[in-house]
DNA sequence: CGGGTTGCGTGACTTTTGTCACAGACACAG
DNA sequence: CTGTGTCTGTGACAAAAGTCACGCAACCCG
């Protein structure tokens, strides 16, 4: 988790949001002490894409703000299978990785960038102090809150939906073409790449889809709404 | 969500718990407006058992905190399935509820008394002061995390683990014998009756437990664990 | 341009889970 | 005791998902 300088354009454009964590998280215009104040101690770092931030046995060293970028957090079975249970964007706290400071457990849980990220990482006394300012504490815990319906969500749909249904879900929201391999499809859903080869020859035969390496195109995306409801 | 005079033994012990709220939340004994400022704003109220406290569609009046009994938490599938997310039991707050509270929309899911309860509702303004108060604040942040770490590890049962494997699981944990129907467990793991039933009488033909109507006898809990890990 | 790597497609098969239909067992009320 | 539920057991079947094994195509790189 070091830092890493960035010269590409995206990475520019990158640090200059970085540069303005407030713009991001209002609430910590409010907070004491203020960002200012701590000057150096919260210095903004960035990782390239790839980077394994957390994993199962982890432990945390403070609350992450994400600044740029973003952190794919995920669940793996012991053999090869993951499954993804939710991203952290930009104006989000990786609530994964501070929850084992409000509780002994950590969390078992895996987090990485998907892409070239910024982070400020704060200690946890500061945290708790910010927590004193109620616009931030709101925000936290709305985050929370938002999570709680995500992973509700996410049982919903690994308890009850049906693969096809969750993999149609998973096209949509990504612009007309996905450029993904059908293995990281298949990590996103928990569920192992010969499945999502089929189900997606399945939807191309059907004319909903056109397959191409590493891309997929969507045609028919009402088609594929109205599977995936 | 009417008030229920309760007459058995068992619901006068829950009472007797229900006037000490401070003993189950020791961090209400900080907080600001106290109890007894706050008077009959927020005297208990008994429910009985099968009290349905919110459903999806339901909007929640405000922070119940669980004095005494059990809330279980559940989703239902549209068609008859149901998979229970987790318990609330005394000393905890029931955040589904709460959580809609911090964002605009209601998280769905359904909360019922398994027992004769007693809750303290809290309204919001007056909770939103009481987080003014350390104490309590991390009382609710510990909680969210304990309730995230809860549904991540479902998750994973759900998506990688076998219907024998958490079966098991839910058999243990609860003395040597557990008093259920088997429609229940069926809604506890989110399946069908019939699955549980051959699951069962395997178990039993396995010699892991006896079974009886609305009784499951565990006698090899040893075997069972090393199914349920 | 040749060889290694990665991603994709597919067929054959097994296991798991769900569906349907029905029958017997038990419990309780009248 | 008799009827009427609820609970349980089961067989036959269908569908979904996972496993294994393999071949081929595209791409990357020296």
């Amino acid at each position: 988790m070091l830092c890493q300088p960035q010269a590409s354009a995206a990475a520019n454009a990158m640090m200059a949001a970085a540069l303005r964590p407030i713009e991001l998280y209002p609430a910590l215009a409010q907070v004491q002490p203020t960002l200012a104040e701590l000057g150096p101690g919260v210095a903004p770092m960035s990782v390239p894409a790839g980077t394994v931030l957390f994993s199962e046995n982890t432990p945390c060293r403070g609350f992450p703000l994400v600044l740029g970028g973003e952190i794919k957090v995920s669940r793996s079975s012991g053999d090869g299978r993951a499954l993804e249970l939710y991203r952290v964007v930009p104006g989000e706290l990786c609530l994964v990785s501070s929850s084992c400071l409000f509780r002994s457990q950590p969390l078992s849980a895996d987090g990485i960038t998907t892409k070239a990220s910024t982070l400020m990482l704060i200690a946890p006394d500061i945290f708790r102090r910010w927590l004193e300012t109620p616009a931030f504490r709101n925000e936290v815990l709305g985050l929370f809150a938002e999570r709680m319906a995500d992973l509700t969500s996410l049982i919903d749909a690994v308890a009850f939906h049906k693969l096809d249904r969750r993999l149609a879900a998973a096209l949509l929201g990504h612009g007309q073409q996905r450029k993904v391999t059908h293995q990281m499809l298949a990590d996103e859903l928990g569920t192992v790449r010969e499945i999502v080869t089929r189900l997606l020859r399945r939807f191309e035969r059907e004319g909903w889809v056109t397959l191409g390496r590493e891309q997929i195109q969507i045609v028919d995306g009402a088609a594929l709404r109205a599977l995936g409801n």
